[in-house]
RNA sequence: GGCCCGUUCGUCUAGUCGGUUAGGACGCCAGGUUUUCAUCCUGGAAAUCAGGGGUUCGAGUCCCCUACGGGCUACCA
């Protein structure tokens, strides 16, 4: 049996995928992918109470938007369907009752409720209640009642969970990838939930039980797992599956751009920036989250900011496809700290992808925009302006921030320009040169500059009162690219007619 | 509180076998280009490698302690 790299990504459906998962989704798929293997998806759905609708559509539709495919999972099946633990629901209760059967594990009476109270006492005692060896015997379980009064218990349709029995010193090794060895003495451990009184396994057994089923050879996830991965540890012991147990990797959280703490949605809202994907309506408060793909950033931009968080190739080169990606990806560069994530350098990443998009790309872009806007052009006037605008913007909404005087007369102009370059003489100057551009035949960038230098020399006036003055008229401020370049675009007409209203507006 | 993980410029990080002027990128500042703004180019400031002890001829790199930060501590994942 050859051992096929299998790894899995597997959220739960409580919300909307935010970077951090996708980061984790996406050295998955990239592991996976280096190595030839196989990435799954899974949804993790067994807690009911905090099930959200459309979120694992959100997850599939985010990772899809990613460019990260899936080679099984939910809404592609595969030889190990299904792959939502809700709708594995009988699978786990054997596994629960082996454990049952062979002394590692066992039925437990108290009643949430119950174990509320005595929490409460303990922490008034300024302690904390651990279900654990110590606990144990003076609580409701099978350990501490007769067999046949937990039989005739289960029969009467009692509530019940089944609990591991954590052993009593036991040091308990998790080999993590990233970490090394990581020693846990079992004495901490509590004796945790496998099976819950609804029928549903939690989440240590389903992921234990799915892995070891799905054939799992790597389990990556986020950090906050570590400690509970001893337990899961045990649990490959004590279902016979020591052998088979998947190679841990704990990745390093995503940190919020200020302060110290896990990245969460809050601090989107508080400084500007998307944390999700993809934009995501809250069904129930129908509060609406921002998304990277609404923002204006392209996938692969997004993309390669994420794995750069994180991880480095080791080398200086910083823009990664995720081909490229794929090639250079091992776990081993994976660091070991938590990344504070730089909004920044994100808009610096979508302006060199931007920058390697060409026009028609742009344009078609820029083109939904325009419609928008009710501005019907030629596309190639479109792809025009977008050439000359690319390397000055960081996302295609700008062009409309920055360009729009492209498809708009100005309307208003800047009064610290005015101020500091209308002169007298200006509309003088400014009709003058509309005539000699009337008269221009060819008309491109290099016959229009020949013609503004001859201009200038014929009538002994420098550059300085005529240019700021065309860009007054054209744009309406001093911001923009080359002059020559916007009269070339906008035509000969368009430049007359707007510096006569510029002239018109202003001499008044 | 307990357990576990972490700690190199403001930020992301290189540094994997102990010997480096501790390198790059984002951001910031200055100069140049553009008679504009931005881009771009060049340069600069920026880490006493969390602190303290060891080991060693020599430590960011190995060991120990402390501090700080984070994660976990549910019939949530």
């Amino acid at each position: 049996m050859t051992n096929k790299i299998r790894v899995r990504f597997a959220p739960s459906p409580t919300g909307p995928l935010h970077i951090g998962g996708v980061r984790t989704a996406l050295y998955n798929y990239l592991f996976a992918k280096k190595n030839n293997g196989d990435f799954i998806l899974r949804i993790e759905d067994t807690d009911q109470t905090r099930f959200v609708p459309d979120a694992e559509n959100y997850i599939i539709e985010s990772l899809e938007w990613c460019g990260l495919k899936f080679d099984e999972g939910v809404h592609i099946g595969g030889s190990h369907a299904p792959y939502r633990q809700s709708e594995r629901k009988e699978i786990y209760k054997k596994y629960a009752d082996f454990l049952i059967e062979k002394g590692y594990a066992y039925y437990a009476f108290d009643t949430s409720e119950q174990l509320e109270t005595i929490r409460k006492q303990y922490e008034s005692g300024k302690s904390t209640f651990f279900y654990n060896s110590e606990t144990r015997l003076k609580l409701i379980n099978s350990l501490t009642i007769a067999e046949d009064e937990v039989k005739q218990k289960i029969e009467s349709g009692e509530k019940y969970v089944i609990r591991i029995k954590i052993p009593e010193n036991e040091q308990i090794i998790v080999n993590d990838q990233i970490r090394g060895t990581v020693v846990f003495e079992s004495s901490i451990l509590d004796d945790k939930v496998l099976f819950k009184s609804d029928g549903m396994p939690t989440y240590h057994l389903a992921n234990v039980v799915d892995d070891y089923l799905m054939k799992i050879s790597h389990v990556i996830r986020g950090e906050e797992w570590l400690p509970s991965a001893p337990l899961h540890v045990l649990l490959y012991r004590y279902l016979g599956w020591e052998k088979e147990m998947p190679q841990f990797a704990h990745l390093p959280l995503l940190l919020k751009p200020d302060g110290n703490g896990k990245l969460s949605k809050r601090d989107g809202d508080r400084l500007g920036f998307p944390v999700f994907p993809l934009q995501w309506i809250d069904p129930f408060s129908k509060e609406i989250s921002s998304g990277y793909r609404e923002s204006g950033y392209f996938p692969e931009a997004f993309i390669n900011m994420l794995a750069f968080l994180g991880w480095n190739p080791g080398t200086e080169q910083e823009i990664f496809s995720l081909e490229d990606l794929i090639q250079s990806f091992t776990i081993e560069r994976v660091g070991k700290s938590g990344s504070k994530f730089d909004p920044e350098k994100a808009k610096w990443f979508n302006h060199q992808y931007i920058q390697k998009k060409d026009e028609k790309t742009l344009a078609s872009l820029f083109s939904l925009v325009l419609i928008e806007k009710n501005i019907s052009v030629s596309l190639g006037y479109i792809e025009a302006v977008c050439v000359l605008m690319k390397e000055r913007i960081n996302f295609v909404s700008e062009l409309w921030e920055k360009a729009s005087f492209f498809f708009i007369a100005p309307t208003s102009y800047d009064s610290k320009l005015i101020k500091d370059k209308w002169k007298d003489n200006s509309s003088q100057i400014l009709i003058l040169f509309s005539e000699m551009l009337n008269k221009l035949e060819t008309f491109n960038s290099t016959s229009i500059d020949t013609n503004i230098n001859e201009f200038l020399t014929a009538n002994q006036i420098g550059k300085g009162q005529l240019m700021p003055l065309l860009r007054l008229s054209l744009v309406g401020n001093s911001t923009g690219p080359d002059i020559t370049q916007i009269i070339t675009i906008i035509g000969k007409k368009e430049v007359i007619k707007r510096i006569n209203s510029c002239i018109a507006i202003i001499a008044n």
